[in-house]
RNA sequence: GGAGGGAUUCCCGAGUGGCCAAAGGGAGCAGACUGUAAAUCUGUUGUCUACGACUUCGGUGGUUCGAAUCCACCUCCCUCCA
């Protein structure tokens, strides 16, 4: 088995756990934030300025690569991780994603998704196979299942659909895995009606994947309705196995998925709001774009000790927002990503010293959305 | 000295009698962003005792029921000819 995972410390209060997973390119303490490097690049940041925020892991994306360069170019190179200088362990997403966010651009069918092109509008069919082909070209150490999430709010009956599809096509994707030196998780739907959860949870847990991801949440449902599902889904997902929560990423999503037995995060949140001026704190968000900042010559966080909070001001990274210069981007997605990494780091370090709880009171207690 | 052209809300710039508090862009201000169609998108940007009122389109005066738009004079700017 390429990637294990193995269970350090269990809190007594709560489902959360730490543990280890061990990769072909390394091992990876969880709970873990994996930034999201889509297009081979964690945007705005250097493979070593990723590094050094602390990241274990990072995804990329089937979709994306596959239209450009071309998923052949990636393995002509090398590889994911040569072709973009990242030595440490390598998630890529399935496309499945893709199925749900580019709206009137794609149309499902049981074969797979029919997509047109995002870049120029030229038709491709991404299914379990082709996905599975493409993610084997790339070669990431953990790769994803092809599925279909649902928006929310969706019909029962749609949801349903979505879901027993996902699950056709995640034993379509592990019939069609070839290369063993890669592991494939499969993914639980079921939009946010229980019923489904619990049945899509037993049903992916019953393919005996090496990890499990929840998909189809953090899409637009109230906060509550995620940890609620969580709480349903968690349960029937095997313990020994690492789970992932797919493309979550704020600070109280991530401690609340952490407590329900949650393993993974990813987030594309961190480097975007960072292109868009804002900071990620433990105490929320701060929008160092905004006026109020100016003449603040704090650093962004002070008890943050990444480089972007070690050098800079918020009135100088303000300045590079309102003046469009790319090293605003560049330093805010180094503070996003780094805080997160450092968040989830805490939380492991609570869960390990019995003060988990204890930990996510606390900071639900200075904590504004 | 002569002949033309121009001056518009923070900036650029449309508008040439009512549908104009005035297009569009920029800048400003704010909001959104959760497996990235995102260095993106949305809202807002004269004042107020605000579903109504008031002040505004270089200045002053005039024509008209009504003027950013027409007329007269004035100020400043640009181009060309002497």
């Amino acid at each position: 088995m390429p990637v294990t995972f193995d269970i350090k410390t269990k809190d007594n209060d709560s489902a959360a756990r730490t543990g280890t997973l061990h990769t072909p390119h390394g091992d990876i303490n969880t709970p873990v934030f994996m930034p999201v490097g889509t297009q081979a690049t964690v945007k705005a940041m250097t493979p070593q300025q990723v590094k050094t925020a602390g990241a274990e892991i990072i995804l990329a994306n089937t979709y994306h690569l596959y239209l450009r360069p071309g998923h052949d170019i990636v393995k002509e190179a090398g590889g994911l991780h040569k072709f973009m200088a990242w030595d440490k362990p390598i998630l890529t997403d399935s496309g499945g994603f893709q199925v749900f966010s580019l709206g009137d651009l794609r149309k499902i069918t049981e074969e797979g998704a029919a997509f047109s092109s995002h870049l120029d509008g030229s038709k491709h069919m991404l299914s379990p196979e082709k996905a599975m082909e493409i993610e084997q070209a790339l070669g990431a150490d953990i790769i994803m299942a092809f599925d279909e999430c649902t928006e929310y709010p969706a019909e029962y009956n749609r949801v349903a659909a979505a879901m027993e599809r996902t699950h056709r096509w995640a034993q379509r994707c592990k019939d069609a895995k070839t290369r063993d030196d890669q592991t494939l998780f499969g993914i639980v739907q079921g939009g946010t009606y229980g019923d489904l959860r619990v049945e899509s949870a037993k049903a992916i847990a019953s393919m005996n994947f090496p990890g499990n991801a929840i998909g189809g949440l953090s899409v637009g449902e109230p906060k509550e309705l995620m940890n609620e599902m969580l709480d349903i889904t968690v349960p029937h997902l095997p313990e020994n196995k690492p789970r992932y929560l797919m493309g979550v990423g704020t600070f109280d999503c991530i401690i609340d998925g952490v407590a329900r037995g949650v393993d993974m995060f990813d987030c594309v949140l961190q480097t975007r709001i960072a292109r868009n001026g804002t900071a990620l704190t433990k105490r929320g968000k701060l929008v160092v774009r905004n006026a109020q900042y100016a003449r603040d010559f704090r650093p962004v966080d002070e008890e943050c000790g990444c480089y972007t909070c070690r050098n800079f001001s918020r009135s100088y990274i303000r300045h590079l927002v309102k003046a469009n210069e790319i090293l605003g981007s560049v330093l805010l997605s180094i503070h996003n990503v780094q805080a997160t990494i450092d968040f989830v780091k805490e939380i492991r370090s609570a869960i390990e010293n019995g003060t988990f709880i204890q930990y996510k009171n606390e900071f639900f207690a200075n904590y504004y959305a």
